[in-house]
DNA sequence: AGCGTTTAATTGCATATGCAATTGAAGAGG
DNA sequence: CCTCTTCAATTGCATATGCAATTAAACGCT
């Protein structure tokens, strides 16, 4: 930690210390400053850095591991937790981890990929008033050489430059931006459709067969990063998750 | 609150103090002994009947708190909190709040009840291992009349008895169960499935045509309490949901 | 170098204390 | 009876202090 690191901790008189004090370590962490692995100052640096007392600073940091963002551990100290790869029903974001999880062999295949100004849908989806350049994308993900899911995929070069040059032969490119970008903010709707011709061809069902429609959106601190849809045949595939009635006491 | 009912904290031993406080506390909640409304000791007192600082009272019913289980206010003190209604994509657990919320005129109808036996399916839905008594319903509901989601359910004798007796004339079976039973865990599968004839004739819509199958089953301290399949035009129907990379930071 | 022991850095927990903020209830005055 | 003021119950926040638990790193011995 060096000294440039712990002076980015800046208060902003609202509310409770405590809570300051949590929120500008939060926000450290969201917008990638802190990045996973960062040392934390430990509670007495925090404490003369803030003013605060030891117990004001341990109550923000022990409410950060409460929430996940760090972990911590007697002697050693405090660290940036990575994010979980996955943490609710809906949130897989890793398909070949979805699928090796299955006890499946996972491969996949660019289908096509044109570079371009957004097409006049994906301005409308994220709400941008003008078209930008983009990546668009057809991936089929295959589990034991069986067509699992067919992935079409926009990534904004603006939010992710680096895209431009990525041919994801290693990686799918789900997985790549999971790697190689930040996001801040998630949205998904899911649905039920009937599979159209050629979708279906790829998917190795029937024209019309329900599918289970999966999209997802994505930003960083309100820059659109990608928009995915994942059609899932219907038969196969069924998302579960489990809660109490308040939450997932 | 009465004496009995502060008597009922009763810690285990076992971890940290704050924490024997915040389960102790948190199972009355859970297992209904202190029912919504419910005022839950001041501090003071908590910390005359458990032997421990007010800190640590504190510290205790701040998680609950933050937990959502209990909800605080100066001078008035501490009651617990009715469960949120929904609080997640899937959680929609009301039909006609769902149906209002979208700014429809909701109604339902019961299409057919049948009391009596478990049929196979149930039992193993459940893993009971034998056949058990059981109300099995199939409500329809609209939204301005047109039908909306087609609803079949089983729900337990055993766990709620108050079940035989109800007709759900005045509320549907599902916000009954929210109003007269209690539930600690529940778990939903959703998947893409066509409609069936009969299925299809009843929502207006054509055989075969994609449709979202929401399925649900509900325990109370492990004992069953109702399994549900809600199937819902596909073409009609998103499920929406918002969340961040470390949770719904 | 390898191995056991000691040290010390760091977090975790609990207490005691004091004051601030909120607000239901009691009381005062008309 | 109504309104305004005062009181006090209750939670919220911050500090100071002390000790326990964990364990990486330093040390010392062979």
């Amino acid at each position: 930690m060096s000294a440039s690191q712990i002076d980015a901790v800046a208060l902003d008189g609202a509310g409770p210390l405590y809570d300051q004090i949590r929120r500008a370590i939060r926000d450290l962490i969201l917008n990638g400053a802190w990045p996973p692995g960062t040392v934390v100052p430990p509670e007495h640096a925090l404490m003369e850095r803030l003013g605060a007392s030891r117990m004001t600073v341990h109550r923000a940091l022990g409410q950060l591991a409460r929430e996940g963002l760090i972990t911590r551990r007697r002697r050693s100290g405090t660290i940036v937790a990575s994010p979980p790869a996955s943490h609710a029903m809906l949130d897989i974001l890793s398909i070949p981890e979805e699928v090796r999880g299955l006890g499946h062999e996972y491969s996949y295949r660019i289908l096509a990929r044109r570079d371009g100004r957004a097409l006049r849908p994906v301005v409308a989806l994220f709400e941008l008033g003008r078209a930008v350049e983009v990546v668009r994308l057809t991936v089929l993900h295959y589990a034991d050489g069986v067509p699992h899911v067919l992935e079409e995929r926009v990534i904004h070069l603006a939010t992710v430059p680096a895209a431009e040059q990525e041919q994801f032969v290693a990686i799918p490119p789900g997985d790549w931006l999971l790697q190689n970008s930040l996001w801040s903010q998630a949205e998904h709707a899911i649905s039920a459709v009937a599979a159209e011709a050629d979708q279906a061809k790829l998917l190795a069902i029937g024209e019309g067969e329900p599918c289970l429609l999966v999209e997802r959106r994505t930003w960083n601190q309100g820059d659109p990063v990608t928009a995915v849809r994942l059609l899932y045949p219907g038969g196969r595939h069924r998302f579960v998750g489990r809660f109490g009635p308040y939450g997932n006491v």
